[in-house]
DNA sequence: CGAAGAATGTAATGTTATAACAATACTTGA
DNA sequence: TCAAGTATTGTTATAACATTACATTCTTCG
């Protein structure tokens, strides 16, 4: 069965994101990090929808819920997701986006809808190991990897 | 055989860049497309080295050519490559790079070396094509697509 | 407690990108 | 050829994204 993320299909978003939010929690709480005030209320920010906020969006946010208002408040709680897999950066974008599946290891390619803007986490497993091979095969050894495409959700599609 | 991209490999450069440029033109020329002096200088600087170089680096190149010191002739030039397969954005960088396949349908991956910035366009067709099974599992047309792995070419790696 | 390190606040600045409009050059057709 | 329309370039201004540096506060742990 083809697993439809989240972000493409009607789900109980609240639930969703709760969940998320509580394994963010224990997983920091696991691994010694610290899930400060600005960083959990930046991930709750970024779990509000499924799509990718600019750093000043969430800035805008941070600020008016009482937190700094330079963008290094945002870049610092970004970066801390980032790091510890909370959350990624779509450069296509600027912008930055809670991960779906905190916790797990995964190689995930982002899906922007170019209609509607939400951003779609995908597993793709075999999309990496294909890139992987092609990268063996000229000698080159991949840190990190971005896939991002670009086009039409399931809904805005049907449209 | 594997084929390894230029970029990582050792070759008569001015050849290199010479055929990609006289492609160019053969290419505008057929499809009626001007590659005016700027646009034409501005291949010209992209193809020098095999790195990605910002839009500011170029507009410095040109601006000491004697063409305009404002980002957007810059930024024009760019992007009337880029629209007609001259050029390609590195997003991971901020970037642009000339492409090695021009007028020949290809889907790049785009391997960054993060020791020497060299970057390596690489037919990744296969790539491409499962990450589209991919988006079509889940319902997500694709129009178009970023591949970009950072790692370390053949020549860093060996050191 | 008190020192060391982590996290946050803030000011200033750097970098990347675009909008808007004026001026010029090229093309086309009467 | 010349005028009208279009494409291109020049320039000003500003928007959007990101980082450096340093002061301050909070946490942790001896």
């Amino acid at each position: 069965m083809p697993e439809t993320p989240l972000a493409f299909a009607p789900h109980d978003h609240s639930a969703c994101s709760g969940n998320i939010l509580a394994r963010a929690d224990a997983l920091c709480c696991d691994g010694g990090l610290r899930l400060t005030p600005v960083r959990r209320r930046t991930l709750e920010i970024l779990l509000e929808t499924h799509k990718a906020l600019g750093a000043y969006d969430v800035l805008e946010r941070l600020a008016a819920d009482g937190f700094g208002h330079q963008p290094p408040v945002a870049y610092r709680a970004l970066e801390f997701l980032v790091e510890h897999g909370l959350a990624h950066r779509v450069r296509r974008l600027n912008a930055f986006a809670a991960c779906m599946h905190p916790g797990e290891p995964h190689s995930p390619a982002f899906f922007i809808c170019e209609t509607c803007d939400s951003v779609a986490e995908a597993p793709v497993a075999d999309v990496r190991q294909a890139l992987d091979t092609a990268a063996r095969k000229i000698g080159f050894s991949v840190e990190r990897v971005n896939l991002e495409a670009v086009g039409r959700c399931p809904a805005c599609s049907a449209r």
